[in-house]
DNA sequence: ACCAGTTTGTTCATACTAGCACAAGCGCGC
DNA sequence: GCGCGCTTGTGCTAGTATGAACAAACTGGT
């Protein structure tokens, strides 16, 4: 029964996520109980590996029996605060900035897109997925007034830093970067990328 | 001078996209010469690590003048065999998979989509990025004709699945995923993924 | 020619990660 | 009540990855 005085890994809190979907399509699939064996082979990972990173946040399994679906999922909602929706912005309204603004499958994982930003005045006022293309100009302001700490950066590549920054300054404490380029953000703030182009460059080098 | 003979470790093959990514920046900027020092401190990780990266394969710097961009970038290029263009077909003419149609970005990168597919017979026959939206009925045929060993699956989580089935089957080797569920494909198949969500909700931890 | 400054490739030690294996616990059927 | 089959949580071991440190090597200036 270790709790999470210990600092757990970061490769750990990166999984969890993965263990939260597919409890969800378990969920979603009617079933009521799994096994680690079975959200192992799901997955393609071992079963050890699945109940020892559980292993860090408490004891939710039962012996002989396995876990309670819906009571996982809880649980692994709660450990990555997602009992809650977090509101989230997008900067850049072109083509993938407007694709993901029209994606339905946040909002029943724990995020709310409130608002939509573009620089270019052609695009300012449009809608697009429910949402008004704001100036960059509002973002400040209404980051502050939405309390939104969750941003996408899908702007072209020179121009992600600058966008970063104003991020950054107006309160942004995670930031997904869909602009093939790293950022340069302080260490209290959080960035993950996205470049399909790297995975796909990794799986031509066993081909 | 270590050769390949050994196996790279999947982790080390991971970070050289990421290490051409950057050269390919110097490049574009004019720059002839880098240290690891330098990409360490652009990529935040540490420059005994991309040495010893690099040193998998041979020895491409120079002591007390670095790496030249252009040669170390045409050697990533050559072990990741992206010394070629290859052919990537995308299924799911959707929001995101019409939005990564008409992605300019592949093609300096090592990848030109070829072509587009979808089982709506609404939106066959439509142009997307220059594409013509073909039938899935299409899929094999228009693989083994082309020599595509690469595609991405754009389409809603419950089609992903029999999609990928269509692909492996069609002689497909390296698979993209958007949608948020696992696959299920043989050995000699890859996959990776693509799921903005687990990147927000592991972030959300630290929040 | 030599020295000072720099940077590589590699060695070595430390830290981290993954998975086996098993005692302990639970449920079901008889 | 009891035994059998199953599953968890964790100690331990083996395998991997990371980063500090350094000898060797190259450049440019004097
Ligand atoms: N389209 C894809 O499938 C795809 C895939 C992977 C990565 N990306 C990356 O996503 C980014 C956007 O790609 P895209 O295809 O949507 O490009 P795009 O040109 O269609 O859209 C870019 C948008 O950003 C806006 N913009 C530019 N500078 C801005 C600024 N300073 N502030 C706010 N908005 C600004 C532009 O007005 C435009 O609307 C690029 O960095 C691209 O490399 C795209
Ligand atoms: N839009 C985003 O930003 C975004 C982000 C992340 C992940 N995704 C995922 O990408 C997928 C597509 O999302 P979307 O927003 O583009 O959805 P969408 O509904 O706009 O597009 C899905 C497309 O797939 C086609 N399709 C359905 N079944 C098919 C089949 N069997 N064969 C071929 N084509 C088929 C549909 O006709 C449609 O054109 C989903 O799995 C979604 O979860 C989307």
């Amino acid at each position: 029964m270790a709790l999470d005085q210990h600092e757990v890994p970061d490769i750990v809190v990166g999984r969890l996520p993965v263990y939260l979907r597919a409890l969800s399509a378990m969920k979603s699939g009617g079933k009521q109980y799994t096994s680690s064996h079975e959200l192992a082979e799901w997955l393609g990972i071992s079963s050890a590996q699945i109940r020892k990173d559980l292993s860090h946040f408490g004891e939710f399994g039962k012996q002989g029996t396995g876990y309670s679906v819906i009571g996982l999922y809880d649980e692994l909602r709660q450990i990555l605060h997602l009992d809650q929706d977090w509101p989230l912005i997008i900067v850049g309204a072109g083509n993938i900035g407007s694709a993901v603004a029209s994606y339905t499958g946040f909002s029943h994982r724990g995020f709310r897109v409130v608002g939509l930003f573009d620089n270019d005045p052609t695009k300012i006022g449009a809608q697009i997925g429910g949402l008004t293309v704001q100036s960059n100009n509002e973002i400040p302001q209404f980051v502050a007034d939405s309390h939104t700490q969750h941003a996408m950066i899908t702007v072209p590549a020179q121009y992600a830093q600058q966008v970063a920054d104003i991020l950054v300054a107006s309160g942004i404490k995670a930031i997904l970067n869909y602009a093939p380029i790293n950022l340069n953000v302080p260490h209290n703030v959080h960035v993950e990328y996205i470049d399909p182009v790297l995975h796909l460059q990794k799986m031509t080098y066993y081909l």
